[in-house]
DNA sequence: GACAATGTATCGCTGTACGATACATTCGTA
DNA sequence: TACGAATGTATCGTACAGCGATACATTGTC
């Protein structure tokens, strides 16, 4: 059996804790911590895989896996060879999605932006350094994973990244750059602070962010930023194609003003 | 500000636990109880309303949620009025969907299938009593939202739900039928244990199941189950369109070849 | 300006989750 | 077929983590 590859991009939850919190319930941390290691995984874990990765004592393991099979958060491989995620885990996607305000909004606007589009179209949300992407509305002849809610870019180097710093102050944006582990994912990846910074300066004059390959080879990206009413941004809409089809010029004229005009409806609350 | 909709069909996962388990951890499933809290969630809640829901004490919830806010996986609403899901849920959806043998062999093959077909394009997954929606590919004029991964329908109702019956022995299905609450979604429901017995048998004929307006009125069906190497039915393939646009004979025509097709190219693996 | 509701903090006592260890079962290999 | 290494499973006494009760702070509403 064949499985999708780990985390690509290597963009890791910020989960330092403050430790000795008197408030803070250690067997949660355990439980999410154990939900965690799949991040990693290339393929059903061991109970002593998720032991070590963890930290933990094996018995620990044992009952935290234990329970969370029991709720359905962690299933058995089909093969019984090991332990993968549980579906229980879609529930949750399922209230995060609509509960969240902004994919609400931004949906329907995305929909008809898609269909005014043959190219693929994403919404992704910030979190941290990174974009976590929420919906994708794949093209026509794109061969690849079909919605891969959850998938996480870095900011520093993404087209939706930088129409996100665009909105920020220039402390904001160094403070991003500095923590941001750069590392340059394709040749073709940004990752001097000075180069990033034209580029944020560059997506604030022109209303919308370009990013030529710096993801993934042969692709090209515009995005443009969602804000909250007092400015905040707070996530991206973005239109990605093939440069085996388009030039980055001819790419901007048709697309920008459509990326515009659809975070702009979704702006305006 | 506007939020979707609760859990409309009413298909509570299973959470009935054996009590007094030496390997439980309550603390987990306290948390785990505080995130479902959000699926009969209407609006952000407060801290009592989880604790409510949750059959717990002030402190507990006070504690839980707490905890699972340095995580991520809770956060404050947009106005600081309550809790809504945290996006580091959206990590976990992404290791499911990544590590589901099925979802990663279907995906493919289901965007081959939307390229054909310029309907509605599902993929959902067995649990239980329920068919949990992995990925959902929408047709160019659907309004509605974009990719709702993880809502479920009830399986004694749905063409998908059919289609999976129809891979098991009668006694399964009877026993689906009995533990399901079957209740009139719509006015075209059907609920009579033996009139569902009858579909059924229809689709193991006919090698797809058909449903006419039982989950949405307008709406017509059809879906093929996709099996283990084993026979056992994981989940369905299901395409759907609008009853203005179709009548159930010609949609049958047209779209039953290749959703077996489909099926096929998924189960051979 | 009073009140009701919210989130936050503190503190002893109880009971839960801990680690160590021993057992069972499956797998791969010689 | 028999061995050994890995897996998942079960048991148990002890320490400390999480419990409830309560009191405080802060916000919004009438």
């Amino acid at each position: 059996m064949r499985y999708i590859q780990k985390a690509e991009y290597g963009v890791p939850p910020n989960t330092s804790i403050d430790e000795s919190d008197p408030l803070f319930v250690q067997a949660i941390a355990r439980a999410m911590q154990v939900l965690s290691t799949f991040h990693e995984a290339a393929k059903p874990l061991t109970l002593n895989e998720i032991a070590a990765a963890g930290g933990m004592g094996k018995s620990a393991a044992q009952r935290v896996v234990h329970t969370l099979r029991q709720l359905g958060y962690i299933d058995r491989d089909a093969d019984d060879r090991g332990y993968v995620p549980g579906i229980r885990i879609l529930d949750h996607t399922r209230d995060y999605l609509r509960m969240n305000p902004l994919v609400v909004r931004a949906s329907p606007v995305l929909m008809e932006l898609r269909r005014n589009v043959r190219e693929r179209v994403d919404l992704s949300l910030r979190d941290g350094l990174r974009l976590v992407y929420a919906a994708r509305l794949q093209s026509k002849r794109e061969t690849f994973f079909a919605t891969l809610v959850g998938q996480s870019v870095p900011i520093y180097c993404t087209s939706g990244g930088r129409a996100v710093m665009a909105h920020m102050s220039d402390a904001e944006v160094d403070e991003i750059i500095e923590r941001s582990v750069r590392r340059e994912i394709t040749p073709k990846t940004i990752t001097d602070p000075a180069a990033i910074r034209a580029k944020v300066q560059e997506a604030r004059e022109n209303g919308y962010a370009l990013a030529l390959e710096e993801i993934l080879q042969g692709e090209i990206a515009i995005a443009t930023a969602l804000v909250s009413p007092d400015g905040t941004p707070l996530g991206a809409i973005h239109i990605a194609g093939s440069l085996s089809e388009w030039d980055a010029e001819s790419f901007c004229r048709r697309f920008a003003p459509l990326a515009g005009e659809a975070a702009g409806a979704i702006n305006r609350f």
